[in-house]
DNA sequence: CATGAATGAGCCTTCATTCAT
DNA sequence: GATGAATGAAGGCTCATTCAT
């Protein structure tokens, strides 16, 4: 008599999380999830109401949750602080859930419906986050005046492919992608990277200064 | 008449590249693929020797010619030159073949034996390409001195995310990744990229004369 | 009701019995004892973990049974006698599993991992159990002496053959293997075999006697 | 372009013995029978009408010459002499094509309309033979007076299973059914069989003599 | 809450065979 | 005579899910 003190659910969860990492989510069965948290197969249909409840219940405590690292209330300082910031707070989350961010990021590649409502929801918020900052930096002067949805397709790009391909970092950069250490250096380096090319030239030493 | 003129093998793959697509590898089915093509189940085994061959054909042809294209004899250029040239030359072959780049840059996220092997020997070679030009660049000092692992994945997500994600560039950003239009300004953002974050200052001004 | 009161593993495995009989193993599909069994097709896989399991399941239960039935513990009586109860009670064994026998027997002259492990256990240990047998009867001086090896395998031809191939017995000899009356003349046949042939001649009329 | 001169049908046929022994035949496929004759599939079809038709022409060419070799004009000479050359005749048959024999004798124990074919004839006239040479020597008084039927059975049984069962006479018995050495031994065997068991008893003093 | 029997649909693959060449 | 592309049917098995217990 196994009651959920124990965290059934928990498990499940987790074990549902390291499969779809490796062998993604039409690839993984719902058996061979319940076999590796040694747990009952109907359960999940029990407690998420099937594989795609299951699915879309990852995906969207995911989202969620990013979101809620990336927004943020006071928008007081300076742009390009901001932007820091707010990519300071994305790369953190998503190393403390670098599993489940790394295959919601591949599933949200696919055409499924639920795919269409997750980004029409929160990508689209995550866009609007990033441009909010982009728009301010380029009024006040901070930033340069460039195309603002190519910043922010590369500002996207930057911040998930870590995530998106652990593998790729770490066979062929030699690099981990969710510890500490590579966080801090790659912050260092998007930094530089918002200073030097986002920045207006003469802003750029006072920010520096100001760092 | 029953020959390989009306090209039975080739509508097969079409098939399979414009599902595995949308709904990834292991959510598409060889029934799936075959009807879609009009063509009988038993031929995925008789080609490719089975689903997982398919897949293995259509991700080494499509890295093998994109190796080809990125991959430049003549080096004699300022690598600043060399470098856009090659980032151009990414984005066209993608282009040509994006419907092929979506899921092979999804499904090379996985952790399967192919996805190592395809990783060790292709992605190797890219970052090799990659590694070279901007080596020369910082030793002929056209590019600042900068942690090229870094660029490099940087530059990778550049290239790749429009192709693997081009829903979100679509629905997001109202822009459409495959289109020549989209193309053209994509390589001039990253032309002005980088002139103004990997080149020296002064070497900018000169490069944009060259050009 | 959805509980195995009503018996599902043992339909499937009458229904398997019956078609490997007619058609073979290999020519046997589990959709077609299925079909008999009135059950999922599925549950083969469930209950004995594929269709190769079904067929090892039978086998060894078969011949676990077998060696219990002509192993005997009280070995006192005279060589001439055990080994006419042993002759008996391995037809009698067959008789009641007459049709688990009949493809038992032809499954086990194929060339399978399966078949050579059944083969090096419980055929060796049946061969040892008429071994001593006759050993005894020999050193006792009851049976002549005589080429072992040649006996037992006259003796294997002679228990196997009606429940092998009984339809070669019903059509050809118009007799019924698996009738009482017929295992009852069969007996007796062997029993004046034995006698005749295997026994010293002075033992004979002794045994008979005392029969 | 190839010629029946290299013995393509040939090929089939040695490839389709070779495996129906060790998988059977419904075991055993026409792609693995062609793989290892090197010999394209659809040349089955072609020379024997399909699988079916392989299978018809092996067993009824088997039999065929099995029933010419166990066949005298001459019966002359006692029952006893005839009996124990049928036999030689039918063991050497045997051996010469024991790879046959092997399969042969399986599959005939299956009820399918070929093997009822095959039983109804050849079988018929095997009995019928063996019939003949025992009622000759019951009238002779050479052999006992003895149920016939039981007596080919026994005959069959030790004929037979030294083909249908070698790896069993090799592995548990550690001979060679199709040896020279084995047969001559075997015959042996099968001679004081039909002298001490079929022979009126003081017949058995003048055969012996007589040989 | 948790289980395991049971299901029906679907999976990928192999089958024997045909037919144009 | 021989090939290889192509087929439709069937192969064994796994799937997600349901339901009585």
């Amino acid at each position: 008599m196994k009651s959920d003190k124990d965290g059934t659910k928990q498990k499940v969860i987790e074990a549902a999380i390291s499969l779809f990492n490796v062998q993604g989510y039409s690839g993984t069965s719902i058996r061979n999830i319940c076999e590796r948290a040694d747990v009952n197969p109907a359960l999940v249909s029990y407690y998420f109401g099937g594989k795609k409840g299951l699915l879309e219940y990852l995906m969207t405590s995911f989202f969620e949750n990013y979101l809620k690292a990336i927004e943020h209330e006071n928008t007081n300082g300076s742009a390009r602080d901001l932007l820091i910031e707010t990519l300071r707070q994305a790369l953190y989350y998503q190393q403390s859930k670098h599993d489940i961010a790394r295959f919601v990021h591949r599933e949200i590649t696919l055409d499924t419906m639920l795919v269409r409502e997750v980004m029409s929801t929160y990508l689209m918020k995550e866009k609007h986050v990033y441009y909010e900052i982009l728009k301010k930096g380029m009024d006040r002067l901070e930033f340069k005046k460039q195309p603002i949805d190519f910043i922010i397709i590369q500002i996207r790009g930057m911040v998930t492919l870590p995530f998106l391909h652990p593998q790729y970092i770490r066979e062929v950069h030699h690099l981990i992608p969710h510890e500490e250490y590579f966080i801090l250096h790659y912050i260092e380096y998007l930094t530089t990277w918002i200073d030097q090319y986002l920045c207006e030239r003469q802003t750029k030493e006072e920010s520096l200064a100001s760092s």
